[in-house]
DNA sequence: TATCTATATTGTAATATTGCAATATAAATA
DNA sequence: TATTTATATTGCAATATTACAATATAGATA
């Protein structure tokens, strides 16, 4: 059905979830790479940096956005985007807990 | 068009970007928290935890064992399933590369 | 071998995602 | 104010995802 049954699952799942399918797109790994790599706010032009056509761009800002991996502030008539601490915060106890299980596990059959 | 123009983007970016999908859902999260929950493989019990029907569990374990994050082993006429390490580390540099970011910038404007 | 149990596959309907052309908006500047 | 520049929104077509009933498969056991 292509609906998600959300309700049936926890809130943290449920956004855990939201964060991990916003990362889930090259076009959405390659912004937020090039976010790290010019190190400081980017106004504008990440359309230049992808192979893909200015709203299509804009959409994916706007998935990020939403997810809250990234900020966006008006800078005159451009807008500067960074990375959004507070989301990838998030994921990141998720992660730990995972590295740190993994590290640990014994006896396992596969 | 719903479809992804990987052929534009690089085969880490695409990879990680596959990775992280298979996460998105809540129901893959419910799974990959329960491998880790009860520490050894799982024979089966899955279709029991999640509220979906066993079809559907079917397909997402299959969506995370094709991504490399789970691995299935048969055990008489049951699976076992665990978390399989060599796809959680692909993105565990992702991520590590993110916080060090994250802790060291400064100067942003947003 | 027949049956049971566990899991996978197939087929299908509903919904979501991706991508872009066309267009809208909004701030800056001529 | 008219124009330019940067970004967002709308509308739409193509494809992907989600969910499940029905069915298939495959090993275990009676």
């Amino acid at each position: 059905m292509g609906i998600t049954k959300s309700e049936h699952f926890t809130d943290e799942q449920n956004e855990l979830a939201t964060l991990a399918k916003a990362i889930g797109h090259p076009a959405r790994i390659a912004i937020i790479e090039h976010l790290i790599k010019v190190n400081s706010c980017v106004c504008g032009d990440i359309v230049n940096e992808l192979p893909l056509a200015q709203p299509t761009v804009s959409q994916h800002l706007k998935e990020l956005k939403n997810a809250g991996l990234i900020k966006g502030n008006f800078e005159g008539n451009a807008i500067c985007y960074c990375l959004n601490e507070e989301g990838f915060n998030k994921i990141k106890g998720f992660f730990q807990h995972i590295n740190t299980y993994l590290e640990n596990k014994k006896n396992q059959c596969c």
